[in-house]
DNA sequence: AGATCGCCCTGCTTGC
DNA sequence: TGCAAGCAGGGCGATC
């Protein structure tokens, strides 16, 4: 599943690959692939082609390409099996293909967009003021932003009524952190997943960020590394799935610090990985 | 308005 | 062997 570290790995490959590049045409393949273009598929492509694409941007999750003088962005998000491809035209079309960008160029590449379960998807959006896509105007800065604010966010937590798990996946607190990285942060941290935020201080949270920020990094440089031909890589589960986790999927297996089997718990019809004795619940739940 | 919950979607795995 | 249920889960809209 993408999340910040991998969605960062395929913006690097898209800043490389298709920055200056020209759209010629589109073709829409899936039209929920575009759902988050009000005005259709038809009027998506309509509008893209012609347009030059300029250096791929980031918060969290969302991605964005500016495009020409930056009044306007294709703004993209992987949801859960969202891949971004630059492949040779004459390539083989994947089973999954949902979009494909080509270029007026003779680089002889072209970008697509192929999603197997459709969580994910592109559109077009004006931006606001500071460049941001309108419709994320409302998506945190995320742990890597260097004007991410450290402060505000201990005392969003304080005055929030909700679990820090539940925080941390808060797009609208804190943004690219998903399922994985919050486990494997909250087990670095010793926090049980439903730990009240407002019972946080200050140096627990200084020392949950850091932790966030130390795995989201430490993914990064494996995905970085195994980034190098002409291929935007995004997939979740070949990139570096084999990335060591020490919480996430580990049910049953000793805890790397204490040896104690790790535990599986149904959570927001999803799983939350533990430690039983590291993490230990906290006295009202 | 903050917090919570259900829904969207497909393919692989598990269990009867 | 076949089929159904379970599971993966980010984001958003509805609801209280």
């Amino acid at each position: 599943m993408p999340e910040l570290p991998e969605v960062e790995v395929v913006r690097r490959g898209l800043e490389r690959w298709t920055a200056g590049r020209t759209v010629e045409d589109v073709e829409v393949l899936h039209p929920r692939a575009v759902r988050r273009h009000l005005s259709g598929g038809g009027d998506f492509a309509a509008r893209l082609r012609g347009l030059r694409f300029g250096t791929a941007m980031r918060r969290g999750k969302y991605l964005w390409v500016p495009l020409d003088e930056a009044e306007s962005s294709l703004l993209g998000h992987l949801g859960m099996s969202g891949q971004l491809l630059v492949q040779p035209e004459e390539a083989v079309d994947e089973k999954h293909l949902r979009i494909r960008i080509r270029f007026d160029d003779a680089l002889g590449t072209e970008l697509r967009f192929v999603d197997q379960r459709t969580f994910g998807g592109l559109s077009l959006h004006g931006n606001t003021p500071d460049g941001l896509p309108d419709v994320i105007a409302h998506i945190a800065r995320d742990p890597l932003d260097p004007a991410f604010d450290d402060t505000a966010f201990h005392l969003a937590l304080r005055l929030r009524r909700t679990t820090v798990k539940r925080a941390l996946l808060d797009q609208s607190l804190i943004s690219g952190v998903g399922n994985i990285y919050a486990d494997e942060a909250l087990w670095r941290s010793k926090l049980h997943y439903e730990r009240p935020t407002a019972t946080l201080t200050r140096p627990r949270t200084a020392e949950l960020l850091g932790h966030v920020r130390d795995v989201m990094r430490e993914a990064l440089d494996q995905g970085g590394t195994s980034f190098d031909s002409l291929y935007v890589n995004v997939n979740g589960e070949s990139g570096y799935f084999d990335r060591s986790l020490d919480a996430y999927g580990r049910e049953d297996e000793p805890c790397r610090r204490c040896g104690t089997p790790m535990r599986r718990r149904p959570w927001m019809n999803r799983s939350s990985y533990f430690c039983p004795r590291c993490q230990r619940p906290p006295r009202v739940s």
